[in-house]
DNA sequence: CTGAAAGCGCTTACAG
DNA sequence: CTGAAAGCGCTTACAG
């Protein structure tokens, strides 16, 4: 029997309604909700029945404000159509939604003042944590983070100064390996093809030029950057200009592997024989990366676990403890296929 | 001057900071923050620098709880990890995110059990409208968001019962005329290679069978229907047994361009010469099919316009108008390329 | 244009 | 094991 029939819309049924129809007091259903052991064994059962009965579903914002803590996290990452996050996504969420934590997913678009505005409007839900792309962010944010007591861990890049919590592999080691695997291959004339040139890749490219200086053979013209999102497209079209300008290039690292499957492209469309006339490598290993022709080389990078093990260590600091270690090097892996 | 001097986090602003350091009520600075026009140049200068200054961040949970509006939208989709859904979520933010609304995302993961749990899990956030994938959901949660006043979009497929707002296309119509192509071009022996098996593929197999039916060319044997996730390496696979099966067979309909990508590799590395050999057609036209090798015939979805016209609607409903119609179908466009 | 009162739905101490 | 009191930070009417 409803207390008010309502033509359209009904409210949705609060504690007291449960309370009022098991006859006991709300405080009472919160615990049973909450904390079922306080409550005799009896008394739960109705009120669980009770709850069914009614379709009840606690109020979080009543909850949130009374108890300050919102059981939410903001994670900012910087798109959403790029695979690395989504799989640094599925890792997060791994950890974070058996605990009843939910997930706020901010795109920042790979602009700084973007991911600050997020923040800021996140605050506004007062998450009791945050997992944040590279560490580029202002102190100023950081302090403010500090100051309400919410903790932040940074993903996918490491923190040399040792000051913020990060969890992620270093960018610059692995972009100066696989270089020096092509320089390993004896190809001399190597280009690197940079897009979008956000943080990370510009620590590829810094690896790439300690391993080419390292061997004598720096170019600074192999270098073509490009700041615009990397697409298949492009990497073809980067393809044609290097192949006019630089037709001694023997190979090309690209920092990523839309890029280098462009090349792949590029190069079985113009009869360019890979990795005889020229070698590819990747970075990321994405699905296609083992099923191009030919295979392409590429860094595996560690990014469900970054998402697992980032969300893993905020968890630690939210529930208020001092982890053993700031940062959390993941390492990556060399995937030398067919393509060099 | 701070009033508490914590030694650590200290508590975020409120309302009543704002009001005191500037001297008026907390009433006239909610107004002056979500009412300009209510309150006098003069205050509302000093309030805002105040908030500035404060560093004052409204408090999400005070606002809904009191005001019954939490400017919350849950969506739920069935995959992070799939480019179109991706896709259709950038035109629903383009749409919500302006307008000041909050996106919950939850990943299905083609799951209807674990969809019904997020949605019952969402309703503790009071959101102002969900957005959802398909129109499978049982007919008691449909009546619960009723009763709860909470409007709904239903996105990717369109309702012939006209019972529910949608916005989509006709995927059975879709797989009927890349079907026909198909047929129009000659092929006769045509196969059709599912995965995930979720409802819009299972309609696009719909459109298959009636092509195929109408031009008496129908063979239940060519059906390679696969449950799980679909990947490259599972279009790969497929060919294999296909070959074996049936060699006879002259083209391929695809339910989507991952499976389609992999039997252009298969075919590339056994010597199937696509499409003298073999046609294959696709499904959704993502970025790979036009570098394809050769380019694939696939069918253009209009994912970003289904999320940007989805959440368009679900914004007039959610301010309480009624929409001239339930149904928007946003139809589909045949890419004809190399591969048929 | 500004404010005093009331209350949204919960949980946190504090009692018993 | 159960409950009465207080209050989280706001906004909604209602006054003036």
């Amino acid at each position: 029997m409803p207390r008010k029939a309502n033509q359209n819309a009904s409210r949705a049924a609060t504690l007291h309604d449960v309370a009022g129809k098991v006859g006991v007091s709300a405080i009472t259903v919160s615990r049973a909700l909450n904390s079922p052991d306080l409550v005799s064994e009896k008394l739960r059962e109705q009120i669980l029945a009770a709850v069914d009965e009614l379709g009840y579903v606690p109020n979080r914002s009543a909850r949130t404000l009374v108890s300050s803590r919102s059981h939410t996290v903001a994670v900012l990452i910087p798109s959403l159509s790029n695979t690395v996050f989504i799989d640094t996504l599925a890792g997060i969420n791994e950890v974070l939604d058996p605990k009843g934590y939910q997930i706020l997913i901010g795109n920042t678009a790979y602009d700084d003042e973007k991911e600050e505005r997020l923040l800021r409007a996140y605050l506004s839900h007062a998450p009791d944590g945050v997992l944040l792309t590279g560490t580029r962010q202002r102190p100023e944010m950081r302090q403010r983070l500090a100051r309400l007591g919410i903790p932040a861990v940074h993903m996918m890049e490491l923190d040399p100064s040792n000051e913020r919590f990060c969890v992620g592999f270093s960018q610059d080691e692995a972009g100066r390996q696989i270089t020096r695997h092509l320089l390993d291959r004896g190809y001399k004339r190597i280009a690197f093809f940079g897009a979008r040139l956000d943080p990370r890749v510009m620590q590829r490219l810094d690896g790439y030029r300690k391993a080419l200086q390292a061997a004598g053979c720096y170019a600074p013209e192999l270098e073509y950057l490009n700041p615009r999102p990397s697409r298949i497209g492009m990497g073809v079209e980067m393809l044609e200009v290097l192949r006019q300008e630089h037709p001694d290039c023997d190979a090309v690292f690209c920092c990523n592997d839309d890029l280098a499957l462009g090349v792949l492209t590029g190069c079985h469309r113009t009869g360019i024989k890979v990795p005889e006339q020229l070698a590819v490598a990747g970075f990321n290993d994405l699905e296609g990366a083992a099923w191009a022709m030919p295979t392409l080389t590429s860094v595996r990078t560690p990014r469900y676990k970054v998402g697992f093990e980032a969300a893993s260590l905020l968890l630690g600091l939210m529930e208020g403890q001092t982890p053993a270690q700031k940062q959390l090097d993941l390492g990556f892996e060399l995937r030398l296929r067919g393509s060099s």
